[in-house]
DNA sequence: TTAAAATATTGATCCAGATCAATAAAAACT
DNA sequence: AGTTTTTATTGATCTGGATCAATATTTTAA
Protein backbone atom coordinates (compact mmCIF):
# COMPACT_ATOMS: atom_id res chain seq x y z
CA UNK A 1 0.00 0.00 0.00
CA UNK A 2 2.53 2.63 1.14
CA UNK A 3 5.23 1.83 -1.35
CA UNK A 4 8.19 4.16 -1.15
CA UNK A 5 8.73 4.18 -4.91
CA UNK A 6 8.10 7.51 -6.54
CA UNK A 7 5.40 7.33 -9.16
CA UNK A 8 4.14 10.13 -11.32
CA UNK A 9 0.46 10.73 -11.87
CA UNK A 10 0.90 9.45 -15.38
CA UNK A 11 2.38 6.18 -14.18
CA UNK A 12 -0.43 5.76 -11.73
CA UNK A 13 -3.01 5.99 -14.44
CA UNK A 14 -1.55 3.09 -16.30
CA UNK A 15 0.41 0.77 -14.03
CA UNK A 16 -0.70 -2.87 -13.93
CA UNK A 17 -1.24 -2.73 -10.21
CA UNK A 18 -3.85 -0.05 -10.69
CA UNK A 19 -5.44 -1.70 -13.68
CA UNK A 20 -8.75 -3.39 -13.05
CA UNK A 21 -7.93 -5.97 -15.70
CA UNK A 22 -4.84 -7.35 -14.03
CA UNK A 23 -6.68 -10.41 -12.74
CA UNK A 24 -7.54 -11.39 -16.32
CA UNK A 25 -4.40 -10.19 -18.00
CA UNK A 26 -0.71 -11.01 -17.98
CA UNK A 27 -0.14 -10.07 -14.30
CA UNK A 28 -2.56 -12.75 -13.11
CA UNK A 29 -1.01 -14.77 -10.33
CA UNK A 30 1.99 -12.52 -9.88
CA UNK A 31 2.78 -11.01 -6.52
CA UNK A 32 3.07 -7.26 -6.04
CA UNK A 33 6.82 -7.13 -6.43
CA UNK A 34 6.78 -9.11 -9.67
CA UNK A 35 3.96 -7.02 -11.11
CA UNK A 36 6.13 -3.97 -10.55
CA UNK A 37 8.98 -5.59 -12.45
CA UNK A 38 6.65 -6.52 -15.28
CA UNK A 39 5.29 -3.00 -15.27
CA UNK A 40 8.72 -1.62 -15.90
CA UNK A 41 9.12 -3.32 -19.25
CA UNK A 42 5.67 -2.41 -20.56
CA UNK A 43 5.23 0.41 -23.07
CA UNK A 44 2.05 2.42 -22.91
CA UNK A 45 1.09 4.63 -25.79
CA UNK A 46 -1.69 7.11 -26.33
CA UNK A 47 -5.04 5.70 -27.46
CA UNK A 48 -5.42 4.38 -30.96
CA UNK A 49 -8.38 5.30 -33.09
CA UNK A 50 -10.79 3.41 -35.28
CA UNK A 51 -9.08 1.83 -38.30
CA UNK A 52 -5.58 2.32 -36.90
CA UNK A 53 -3.35 -0.72 -37.18
CA UNK A 54 -1.56 -2.12 -34.15
CA UNK A 55 0.47 -4.19 -36.57
CA UNK A 56 0.09 -5.62 -40.01
CA UNK A 57 0.75 -8.98 -41.56
CA UNK A 58 4.47 -9.29 -42.16
CA UNK A 59 5.50 -6.62 -39.66
CA UNK A 60 8.47 -7.49 -37.51
CA UNK A 61 7.35 -8.89 -34.20
CA UNK A 62 8.27 -6.55 -31.38
CA UNK A 63 6.00 -7.72 -28.64
CA UNK A 64 2.56 -8.80 -27.61
CA UNK A 65 -0.29 -6.39 -26.96
CA UNK A 66 -2.75 -6.35 -24.11
CA UNK A 67 -6.01 -4.52 -24.75
CA UNK A 68 -6.80 -2.02 -21.98
CA UNK A 69 -9.97 -0.43 -23.32
CA UNK A 70 -11.82 -0.61 -26.62
CA UNK A 71 -11.59 -3.49 -29.04
CA UNK A 72 -9.42 -4.90 -31.78
CA UNK A 73 -9.99 -7.29 -34.62
CA UNK A 74 -7.31 -9.54 -36.03
CA UNK A 75 -7.51 -10.91 -39.54
CA UNK A 76 -5.54 -12.45 -42.35
CA UNK A 77 -5.74 -11.12 -45.89
CA UNK A 78 -5.28 -13.05 -49.06
CA UNK A 79 -3.79 -11.61 -52.21
CA UNK A 80 -7.18 -11.87 -53.89
CA UNK A 81 -8.60 -9.40 -51.38
CA UNK A 82 -10.61 -11.82 -49.28
CA UNK A 83 -10.07 -11.71 -45.54
CA UNK A 84 -10.58 -14.06 -42.64
CA UNK A 85 -11.31 -12.43 -39.31
CA UNK A 86 -9.53 -14.46 -36.64
CA UNK A 87 -10.92 -12.79 -33.58
CA UNK A 88 -12.29 -9.80 -31.74
CA UNK A 89 -10.28 -8.82 -28.71
CA UNK A 90 -11.65 -7.16 -25.61
CA UNK A 91 -9.92 -5.51 -22.64
CA UNK A 92 -7.62 -7.90 -20.79
CA UNK A 93 -7.01 -10.05 -23.85
CA UNK A 94 -3.60 -10.59 -25.43
CA UNK A 95 -2.79 -10.25 -29.12
CA UNK A 96 0.21 -11.31 -31.15
CA UNK A 97 1.18 -14.63 -29.61
CA UNK A 98 1.15 -16.28 -33.01
CA UNK A 99 4.14 -14.18 -34.09
CA UNK A 100 6.56 -15.57 -31.52
CA UNK A 101 7.63 -18.51 -33.62
CA UNK A 102 8.26 -16.76 -36.90
CA UNK A 103 9.34 -13.37 -35.59
CA UNK A 104 6.87 -11.57 -37.83
CA UNK A 105 3.16 -11.04 -37.56
CA UNK A 106 0.99 -13.53 -39.40
CA UNK A 107 -2.12 -11.40 -39.13
CA UNK A 108 -3.17 -7.78 -39.02
CA UNK A 109 -4.60 -6.13 -35.90
CA UNK A 110 -6.97 -3.28 -36.59
CA UNK A 111 -8.64 -0.98 -34.09
CA UNK A 112 -12.46 -1.13 -34.05
CA UNK A 113 -13.08 1.79 -31.70
CA UNK A 114 -10.91 4.12 -29.65
CA UNK A 115 -8.60 1.71 -27.89
CA UNK A 116 -5.74 1.77 -25.41
CA UNK A 117 -3.21 -1.03 -25.41
CA UNK A 118 -0.08 -2.05 -23.54
CA UNK A 119 2.86 -3.27 -25.58
CA UNK A 120 4.94 -5.88 -23.83
CA UNK A 121 8.28 -6.13 -25.66
CA UNK A 122 8.83 -9.79 -26.29
CA UNK A 123 12.54 -10.16 -25.70
CA UNK A 124 12.30 -8.46 -22.36
CA UNK A 125 9.25 -10.52 -21.50
CA UNK A 126 11.06 -13.75 -22.27
CA UNK A 127 14.03 -12.74 -20.13
CA UNK A 128 11.77 -11.74 -17.30
CA UNK A 129 9.87 -15.01 -17.56
CA UNK A 130 13.03 -16.89 -16.74
CA UNK A 131 13.47 -14.80 -13.63
CA UNK A 132 9.83 -14.86 -12.55
CA UNK A 133 8.48 -18.40 -12.67
CA UNK A 134 4.93 -17.27 -12.07
CA UNK A 135 5.19 -15.05 -15.14
CA UNK A 136 6.37 -17.97 -17.25
CA UNK A 137 3.50 -19.96 -15.81
CA UNK A 138 1.02 -17.29 -16.79
CA UNK A 139 2.46 -17.06 -20.31
CA UNK A 140 2.05 -20.81 -20.76
CA UNK A 141 -1.50 -20.52 -19.49
CA UNK A 142 -2.36 -17.66 -21.80
CA UNK A 143 -0.96 -19.43 -24.83
CA UNK A 144 -2.70 -22.63 -23.86
CA UNK A 145 -5.98 -20.78 -23.57
CA UNK A 146 -5.46 -19.29 -27.00
CA UNK A 147 -5.05 -22.79 -28.42
CA UNK A 148 -8.24 -23.94 -26.70
CA UNK A 149 -10.16 -20.91 -27.97
CA UNK A 150 -9.09 -21.61 -31.51
CA UNK A 151 -10.05 -25.26 -31.18
CA UNK A 152 -13.50 -24.13 -30.17
CA UNK A 153 -13.68 -21.97 -33.27
CA UNK A 154 -12.69 -24.97 -35.37
CA UNK A 155 -15.72 -26.83 -34.05
CA UNK A 156 -17.91 -23.83 -34.71
CA UNK A 157 -16.76 -23.51 -38.32
CA UNK A 158 -16.53 -27.21 -38.99
CA UNK A 159 -19.77 -28.45 -37.51
CA UNK A 160 -22.27 -25.81 -36.49
CA UNK A 161 -25.02 -24.25 -38.57
CA UNK A 162 -25.68 -20.54 -38.92
CA UNK A 163 -28.03 -20.24 -35.94
CA UNK A 164 -25.60 -21.97 -33.64
CA UNK A 165 -22.70 -19.84 -34.84
CA UNK A 166 -24.38 -16.54 -34.16
CA UNK A 167 -25.81 -17.69 -30.83
CA UNK A 168 -22.40 -18.92 -29.71
CA UNK A 169 -20.81 -15.66 -30.77
CA UNK A 170 -23.31 -13.55 -28.84
CA UNK A 171 -22.97 -15.70 -25.73
CA UNK A 172 -19.20 -15.48 -25.92
CA UNK A 173 -19.39 -11.69 -25.98
CA UNK A 174 -21.92 -11.77 -23.17
CA UNK A 175 -19.70 -13.86 -20.93
CA UNK A 176 -16.60 -11.85 -21.70
CA UNK A 177 -18.36 -8.55 -20.97
CA UNK A 178 -19.70 -10.00 -17.75
CA UNK A 179 -16.22 -11.10 -16.65
CA UNK A 180 -15.08 -7.54 -17.22
CA UNK A 181 -17.79 -6.08 -15.03
CA UNK A 182 -20.10 -4.96 -17.83
CA UNK A 183 -23.63 -6.06 -18.48
CA UNK A 184 -23.98 -9.60 -19.77
CA UNK A 185 -27.23 -8.77 -21.50
CA UNK A 186 -26.79 -5.34 -22.99
CA UNK A 187 -23.84 -4.13 -25.01
CA UNK A 188 -22.74 -2.48 -28.20
CA UNK A 189 -21.16 -4.42 -31.01
CA UNK A 190 -18.00 -2.69 -32.07
CA UNK A 191 -17.80 -4.71 -35.28
CA UNK A 192 -19.94 -4.56 -38.40
CA UNK A 193 -22.32 -7.28 -39.59
CA UNK A 194 -19.84 -7.94 -42.35
CA UNK A 195 -17.06 -8.57 -39.83
CA UNK A 196 -19.29 -10.83 -37.77
CA UNK A 197 -20.19 -12.82 -40.85
CA UNK A 198 -16.60 -13.07 -41.92
CA UNK A 199 -15.56 -14.30 -38.49
CA UNK A 200 -18.36 -16.87 -38.36
CA UNK A 201 -17.96 -18.06 -41.94
CA UNK A 202 -21.35 -16.65 -42.94
CA UNK A 203 -22.52 -14.14 -45.52
CA UNK A 204 -23.46 -10.72 -44.19
CA UNK A 205 -27.04 -11.25 -45.39
CA UNK A 206 -27.30 -14.39 -43.30
CA UNK A 207 -26.14 -12.53 -40.20
CA UNK A 208 -28.64 -9.79 -40.82
CA UNK A 209 -31.47 -12.26 -41.31
CA UNK A 210 -30.53 -14.12 -38.14
CA UNK A 211 -30.58 -10.96 -36.05
CA UNK A 212 -34.03 -10.22 -37.43
CA UNK A 213 -35.26 -13.72 -36.73
CA UNK A 214 -33.81 -13.89 -33.23
CA UNK A 215 -35.54 -10.60 -32.53
CA UNK A 216 -38.84 -11.86 -33.93
CA UNK A 217 -38.52 -14.90 -31.69
CA UNK A 218 -38.06 -12.66 -28.66
CA UNK A 219 -34.54 -13.92 -27.97
CA UNK A 220 -32.96 -10.50 -28.28
CA UNK A 221 -33.53 -6.91 -29.21
CA UNK A 222 -31.19 -5.39 -31.74
CA UNK A 223 -30.96 -1.88 -33.02
CA UNK A 224 -27.99 -1.24 -35.22
CA UNK A 225 -24.98 -1.89 -33.00
CA UNK A 226 -26.91 -2.09 -29.78
CA UNK A 227 -27.79 -5.55 -28.53
CA UNK A 228 -29.99 -6.61 -25.68
CA UNK A 229 -30.11 -10.31 -24.91
CA UNK A 230 -33.59 -11.06 -23.61
CA UNK A 231 -33.41 -14.83 -23.25
CA UNK A 232 -29.97 -16.21 -22.45
CA UNK A 233 -31.37 -19.69 -21.89
CA UNK A 234 -32.88 -19.76 -25.34
CA UNK A 235 -29.54 -18.67 -26.79
CA UNK A 236 -27.76 -21.43 -24.90
CA UNK A 237 -30.33 -23.87 -26.20
CA UNK A 238 -29.53 -22.86 -29.75
CA UNK A 239 -25.79 -23.31 -29.18
CA UNK A 240 -25.98 -27.01 -28.53
CA UNK A 241 -29.06 -28.07 -30.33
CA UNK A 242 -29.11 -30.03 -33.53
CA UNK A 243 -27.20 -33.33 -33.58
CA UNK A 244 -26.13 -32.93 -37.23
CA UNK A 245 -23.06 -34.71 -38.63
CA UNK A 246 -23.64 -38.00 -36.96
CA UNK A 247 -20.41 -39.63 -37.92
CA UNK A 248 -19.80 -42.89 -36.22
CA UNK A 249 -16.19 -42.74 -37.37
CA UNK A 250 -14.63 -45.58 -35.56
CA UNK A 251 -16.54 -45.75 -32.36
CA UNK A 252 -14.07 -48.32 -31.04
CA UNK B 1 30.90 -37.61 -27.69
CA UNK B 2 32.56 -39.73 -25.04
CA UNK B 3 30.18 -38.96 -22.24
CA UNK B 4 31.06 -40.71 -19.02
CA UNK B 5 27.43 -41.24 -18.06
CA UNK B 6 26.38 -44.83 -18.00
CA UNK B 7 23.55 -45.53 -20.38
CA UNK B 8 21.81 -48.80 -20.95
CA UNK B 9 21.00 -50.05 -24.41
CA UNK B 10 17.41 -49.24 -23.70
CA UNK B 11 18.22 -45.65 -22.88
CA UNK B 12 20.27 -45.34 -26.01
CA UNK B 13 17.41 -46.40 -28.15
CA UNK B 14 15.20 -43.65 -26.90
CA UNK B 15 17.23 -40.69 -25.64
CA UNK B 16 16.55 -37.34 -27.31
CA UNK B 17 20.15 -36.97 -28.34
CA UNK B 18 19.86 -40.12 -30.41
CA UNK B 19 16.47 -39.27 -31.78
CA UNK B 20 16.39 -38.14 -35.39
CA UNK B 21 13.45 -35.89 -34.60
CA UNK B 22 15.19 -33.73 -32.05
CA UNK B 23 15.68 -30.90 -34.50
CA UNK B 24 11.90 -30.67 -34.98
CA UNK B 25 10.83 -31.53 -31.48
CA UNK B 26 11.13 -30.08 -28.02
CA UNK B 27 14.97 -30.30 -27.83
CA UNK B 28 15.37 -27.95 -30.78
CA UNK B 29 17.92 -25.27 -29.99
CA UNK B 30 19.10 -26.87 -26.75
CA UNK B 31 22.75 -27.65 -26.22
CA UNK B 32 23.91 -31.16 -25.45
CA UNK B 33 23.99 -30.69 -21.70
CA UNK B 34 20.48 -29.30 -21.58
CA UNK B 35 19.12 -32.04 -23.81
CA UNK B 36 20.45 -34.53 -21.28
CA UNK B 37 18.63 -32.75 -18.48
CA UNK B 38 15.44 -32.70 -20.49
CA UNK B 39 15.91 -36.36 -21.28
CA UNK B 40 15.94 -37.19 -17.61
CA UNK B 41 12.41 -36.00 -17.01
CA UNK B 42 10.89 -37.70 -20.05
CA UNK B 43 8.91 -40.91 -19.69
CA UNK B 44 9.05 -43.40 -22.49
CA UNK B 45 6.51 -46.14 -22.68
CA UNK B 46 6.10 -49.14 -24.90
CA UNK B 47 4.37 -48.56 -28.23
CA UNK B 48 0.66 -47.89 -28.31
CA UNK B 49 -1.61 -49.65 -30.76
CA UNK B 50 -4.35 -48.59 -33.08
CA UNK B 51 -7.38 -47.21 -31.24
CA UNK B 52 -5.54 -46.84 -27.93
CA UNK B 53 -6.09 -43.56 -26.20
CA UNK B 54 -3.19 -41.39 -25.10
CA UNK B 55 -5.66 -39.39 -23.09
CA UNK B 56 -9.35 -38.60 -23.20
CA UNK B 57 -11.38 -35.48 -22.84
CA UNK B 58 -11.59 -34.60 -19.17
CA UNK B 59 -8.56 -36.62 -18.12
CA UNK B 60 -6.27 -34.92 -15.65
CA UNK B 61 -3.41 -33.25 -17.46
CA UNK B 62 -0.13 -34.91 -16.60
CA UNK B 63 2.08 -33.76 -19.40
CA UNK B 64 2.49 -33.15 -23.07
CA UNK B 65 3.24 -35.89 -25.57
CA UNK B 66 5.75 -35.93 -28.39
CA UNK B 67 5.07 -38.37 -31.18
CA UNK B 68 8.14 -40.50 -31.97
CA UNK B 69 6.75 -42.83 -34.63
CA UNK B 70 3.28 -43.49 -35.97
CA UNK B 71 0.41 -41.04 -35.87
CA UNK B 72 -2.27 -39.71 -33.57
CA UNK B 73 -5.54 -37.94 -34.08
CA UNK B 74 -7.00 -35.49 -31.61
CA UNK B 75 -10.69 -34.73 -31.51
CA UNK B 76 -13.49 -33.33 -29.43
CA UNK B 77 -16.74 -35.22 -28.90
CA UNK B 78 -20.13 -33.73 -28.28
CA UNK B 79 -22.76 -35.35 -26.12
CA UNK B 80 -24.86 -35.95 -29.24
CA UNK B 81 -22.15 -38.24 -30.61
CA UNK B 82 -20.74 -35.90 -33.26
CA UNK B 83 -17.01 -35.35 -33.25
CA UNK B 84 -14.65 -32.72 -34.56
CA UNK B 85 -11.20 -33.91 -35.50
CA UNK B 86 -8.74 -31.21 -34.46
CA UNK B 87 -5.61 -32.61 -36.00
CA UNK B 88 -3.44 -35.48 -37.13
CA UNK B 89 -0.06 -35.58 -35.46
CA UNK B 90 3.11 -36.94 -36.99
CA UNK B 91 6.50 -37.78 -35.46
CA UNK B 92 8.15 -34.75 -33.86
CA UNK B 93 4.85 -33.04 -33.15
CA UNK B 94 3.60 -32.17 -29.68
CA UNK B 95 0.15 -32.93 -28.31
CA UNK B 96 -1.69 -31.69 -25.25
CA UNK B 97 -0.66 -28.04 -25.03
CA UNK B 98 -4.28 -26.97 -24.83
CA UNK B 99 -4.62 -28.66 -21.43
CA UNK B 100 -2.08 -26.47 -19.65
CA UNK B 101 -4.53 -23.75 -18.77
CA UNK B 102 -7.34 -25.85 -17.39
CA UNK B 103 -5.34 -28.76 -16.01
CA UNK B 104 -7.49 -31.27 -17.81
CA UNK B 105 -7.55 -32.42 -21.39
CA UNK B 106 -10.05 -30.67 -23.64
CA UNK B 107 -9.75 -33.24 -26.38
CA UNK B 108 -9.12 -36.93 -26.87
CA UNK B 109 -5.93 -38.30 -28.44
CA UNK B 110 -6.40 -41.61 -30.22
CA UNK B 111 -3.74 -43.74 -31.85
CA UNK B 112 -4.17 -44.28 -35.61
CA UNK B 113 -1.40 -46.85 -36.10
CA UNK B 114 1.27 -48.40 -33.91
CA UNK B 115 2.82 -45.39 -32.30
CA UNK B 116 5.57 -44.54 -29.86
CA UNK B 117 5.37 -41.37 -27.82
CA UNK B 118 7.37 -39.54 -25.19
CA UNK B 119 5.50 -38.15 -22.21
CA UNK B 120 6.99 -34.97 -20.83
CA UNK B 121 5.55 -34.42 -17.34
CA UNK B 122 4.32 -30.87 -17.30
CA UNK B 123 5.26 -29.76 -13.80
CA UNK B 124 8.82 -30.93 -14.26
CA UNK B 125 8.94 -29.33 -17.68
CA UNK B 126 7.80 -26.01 -16.31
CA UNK B 127 10.42 -26.11 -13.56
CA UNK B 128 13.11 -27.04 -16.03
CA UNK B 129 12.04 -24.24 -18.36
CA UNK B 130 12.87 -21.72 -15.68
CA UNK B 131 16.34 -23.19 -15.36
CA UNK B 132 16.96 -23.61 -19.08
CA UNK B 133 16.04 -20.42 -20.94
CA UNK B 134 16.43 -22.08 -24.33
CA UNK B 135 13.86 -24.66 -23.29
CA UNK B 136 11.42 -21.95 -22.28
CA UNK B 137 12.14 -20.30 -25.60
CA UNK B 138 11.37 -23.50 -27.47
CA UNK B 139 8.14 -24.00 -25.53
CA UNK B 140 6.98 -20.51 -26.44
CA UNK B 141 7.87 -21.22 -30.05
CA UNK B 142 6.01 -24.52 -30.10
CA UNK B 143 2.90 -23.03 -28.57
CA UNK B 144 3.06 -20.08 -30.92
CA UNK B 145 3.31 -22.42 -33.88
CA UNK B 146 0.29 -24.31 -32.64
CA UNK B 147 -1.69 -21.06 -32.57
CA UNK B 148 -0.57 -20.25 -36.12
CA UNK B 149 -1.50 -23.72 -37.33
CA UNK B 150 -4.95 -23.41 -35.89
CA UNK B 151 -5.40 -19.97 -37.45
CA UNK B 152 -4.62 -21.53 -40.79
CA UNK B 153 -7.29 -24.14 -40.18
CA UNK B 154 -9.74 -21.37 -39.37
CA UNK B 155 -9.15 -19.90 -42.82
CA UNK B 156 -9.52 -23.30 -44.41
CA UNK B 157 -12.84 -23.97 -42.69
CA UNK B 158 -14.13 -20.44 -42.96
CA UNK B 159 -13.30 -19.59 -46.53
CA UNK B 160 -12.11 -22.44 -48.72
CA UNK B 161 -14.18 -24.78 -50.84
CA UNK B 162 -13.96 -28.55 -50.86
CA UNK B 163 -11.25 -28.79 -53.55
CA UNK B 164 -9.03 -26.32 -51.77
CA UNK B 165 -9.47 -28.05 -48.45
CA UNK B 166 -8.42 -31.46 -49.66
CA UNK B 167 -5.54 -30.08 -51.73
CA UNK B 168 -4.27 -28.10 -48.74
CA UNK B 169 -4.54 -31.14 -46.53
CA UNK B 170 -2.56 -33.33 -48.92
CA UNK B 171 0.14 -30.71 -49.37
CA UNK B 172 0.42 -30.26 -45.63
CA UNK B 173 1.02 -34.00 -45.22
CA UNK B 174 3.47 -33.94 -48.11
CA UNK B 175 5.55 -31.16 -46.59
CA UNK B 176 5.51 -32.66 -43.15
CA UNK B 177 6.61 -36.06 -44.44
CA UNK B 178 9.35 -34.39 -46.44
CA UNK B 179 10.63 -32.54 -43.38
CA UNK B 180 10.84 -35.88 -41.62
CA UNK B 181 12.91 -37.43 -44.35
CA UNK B 182 10.11 -39.36 -46.03
CA UNK B 183 8.88 -39.04 -49.56
CA UNK B 184 6.94 -35.87 -50.27
CA UNK B 185 5.03 -37.53 -53.06
CA UNK B 186 4.22 -41.01 -51.86
CA UNK B 187 2.81 -41.95 -48.50
CA UNK B 188 0.12 -43.86 -46.71
CA UNK B 189 -2.80 -42.15 -45.07
CA UNK B 190 -3.16 -43.43 -41.54
CA UNK B 191 -6.64 -41.94 -41.20
CA UNK B 192 -9.92 -42.96 -42.81
CA UNK B 193 -11.85 -40.95 -45.39
CA UNK B 194 -14.35 -40.28 -42.67
CA UNK B 195 -11.69 -38.77 -40.43
CA UNK B 196 -10.33 -36.66 -43.26
CA UNK B 197 -13.81 -35.37 -44.01
CA UNK B 198 -14.48 -34.65 -40.39
CA UNK B 199 -11.22 -32.73 -40.06
CA UNK B 200 -11.88 -30.71 -43.20
CA UNK B 201 -15.54 -30.05 -42.50
CA UNK B 202 -16.67 -32.18 -45.45
CA UNK B 203 -18.89 -35.23 -45.82
CA UNK B 204 -17.09 -38.50 -46.38
CA UNK B 205 -18.78 -38.82 -49.78
CA UNK B 206 -17.31 -35.50 -50.83
CA UNK B 207 -13.82 -36.61 -49.86
CA UNK B 208 -14.24 -39.83 -51.78
CA UNK B 209 -15.49 -38.02 -54.88
CA UNK B 210 -12.62 -35.54 -54.71
CA UNK B 211 -10.02 -38.30 -54.56
CA UNK B 212 -11.62 -39.86 -57.60
CA UNK B 213 -11.71 -36.56 -59.47
CA UNK B 214 -8.15 -35.58 -58.59
CA UNK B 215 -7.09 -38.98 -59.85
CA UNK B 216 -9.07 -38.56 -63.08
CA UNK B 217 -7.37 -35.21 -63.56
CA UNK B 218 -3.95 -36.81 -63.21
CA UNK B 219 -3.09 -34.86 -60.07
CA UNK B 220 -2.60 -37.94 -57.95
CA UNK B 221 -2.93 -41.67 -57.80
CA UNK B 222 -4.85 -43.12 -54.92
CA UNK B 223 -5.44 -46.69 -53.93
CA UNK B 224 -7.16 -47.11 -50.64
CA UNK B 225 -4.75 -45.60 -48.10
CA UNK B 226 -1.84 -45.25 -50.49
CA UNK B 227 -1.35 -41.85 -52.08
CA UNK B 228 1.00 -40.78 -54.82
CA UNK B 229 1.06 -37.08 -55.63
CA UNK B 230 1.79 -36.78 -59.35
CA UNK B 231 1.49 -33.03 -59.81
CA UNK B 232 2.43 -30.95 -56.78
CA UNK B 233 2.19 -27.74 -58.78
CA UNK B 234 -1.38 -28.48 -59.76
CA UNK B 235 -2.20 -29.16 -56.11
CA UNK B 236 -0.64 -25.87 -55.08
CA UNK B 237 -2.66 -24.16 -57.79
CA UNK B 238 -5.85 -25.55 -56.33
CA UNK B 239 -4.93 -24.34 -52.84
CA UNK B 240 -4.98 -20.68 -53.69
CA UNK B 241 -7.30 -20.48 -56.60
CA UNK B 242 -10.79 -19.08 -56.49
CA UNK B 243 -11.22 -15.55 -55.17
CA UNK B 244 -14.56 -16.30 -53.49
CA UNK B 245 -15.84 -14.23 -50.58
CA UNK B 246 -14.92 -10.86 -51.92
CA UNK B 247 -15.73 -8.85 -48.87
CA UNK B 248 -14.55 -5.31 -49.00
CA UNK B 249 -15.25 -5.01 -45.27
CA UNK B 250 -13.91 -1.63 -44.50
CA UNK B 251 -11.10 -1.17 -46.92
CA UNK B 252 -9.97 1.92 -45.03
C1' DT C 1 -13.34 -70.17 -44.39
C1' DT C 2 -17.18 -67.77 -43.74
C1' DA C 3 -19.96 -64.27 -41.59
C1' DA C 4 -20.48 -59.74 -39.80
C1' DA C 5 -19.06 -55.13 -39.44
C1' DA C 6 -16.75 -51.25 -40.95
C1' DT C 7 -15.21 -48.44 -44.72
C1' DA C 8 -15.31 -46.62 -49.40
C1' DT C 9 -17.35 -45.53 -53.76
C1' DT C 10 -20.87 -43.82 -56.84
C1' DG C 11 -25.45 -41.98 -58.06
C1' DA C 12 -29.76 -39.23 -57.09
C1' DT C 13 -31.90 -35.68 -54.62
C1' DC C 14 -32.30 -31.88 -51.52
C1' DC C 15 -31.47 -27.75 -48.86
C1' DA C 16 -28.94 -24.24 -45.95
C1' DG C 17 -26.93 -20.64 -46.91
C1' DA C 18 -24.45 -18.10 -50.75
C1' DT C 19 -25.12 -14.96 -54.32
C1' DC C 20 -27.58 -11.53 -56.88
C1' DA C 21 -30.45 -7.51 -56.63
C1' DA C 22 -32.88 -3.61 -54.83
C1' DT C 23 -33.74 -0.49 -51.23
C1' DA C 24 -33.11 1.75 -46.84
C1' DA C 25 -30.68 3.80 -43.38
C1' DA C 26 -26.43 5.58 -41.30
C1' DA C 27 -22.12 7.71 -41.44
C1' DA C 28 -18.74 10.48 -43.55
C1' DC C 29 -17.66 14.16 -46.43
C1' DT C 30 -18.29 18.90 -48.77
C1' DA D 1 -28.03 21.00 -45.59
C1' DG D 2 -27.06 18.10 -49.19
C1' DT D 3 -24.21 14.53 -51.51
C1' DT D 4 -21.53 10.46 -51.56
C1' DT D 5 -20.14 6.28 -49.47
C1' DT D 6 -20.64 2.68 -46.41
C1' DT D 7 -23.45 -0.48 -43.97
C1' DA D 8 -27.69 -3.03 -43.18
C1' DT D 9 -31.97 -5.10 -44.42
C1' DT D 10 -35.09 -7.85 -47.15
C1' DG D 11 -36.48 -10.61 -51.18
C1' DA D 12 -35.56 -13.86 -55.13
C1' DT D 13 -32.76 -17.28 -57.01
C1' DC D 14 -29.05 -20.49 -57.34
C1' DT D 15 -25.62 -24.01 -56.02
C1' DG D 16 -21.91 -26.61 -53.53
C1' DG D 17 -21.87 -29.93 -50.92
C1' DA D 18 -24.89 -32.52 -47.56
C1' DT D 19 -27.95 -36.22 -47.21
C1' DC D 20 -30.11 -40.39 -48.68
C1' DA D 21 -29.52 -44.74 -50.89
C1' DA D 22 -27.39 -48.72 -52.93
C1' DT D 23 -23.43 -51.38 -53.71
C1' DA D 24 -18.67 -52.78 -53.37
C1' DT D 25 -14.62 -53.56 -50.97
C1' DT D 26 -11.81 -54.35 -46.95
C1' DT D 27 -11.20 -55.55 -42.25
C1' DT D 28 -12.35 -57.97 -38.20
C1' DA D 29 -14.35 -61.62 -35.76
C1' DA D 30 -15.54 -66.29 -35.03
Amino acid sequence: MTKPTVVTLNDLKVACENCSLSRLCLPMGLDEKDVTRLDQIINRTKPHHRNDYLFREGDTFKGIYAVKTGSIKTYISREDGSDQVLGFHLPGEIIGLDAIETGSHGCTAKVLETTAVCLIPYEKLEKLSVEIPSLQHQMFRLMSREITNESNMLILLGKRNADERLATFLLSLSQRYKQRGFSATEFNLSMSRNEIGNYLGLAVETVSRLFTRFQDEGILKVERKHIELLDLEALKGICDSSPRQNNHQNSA
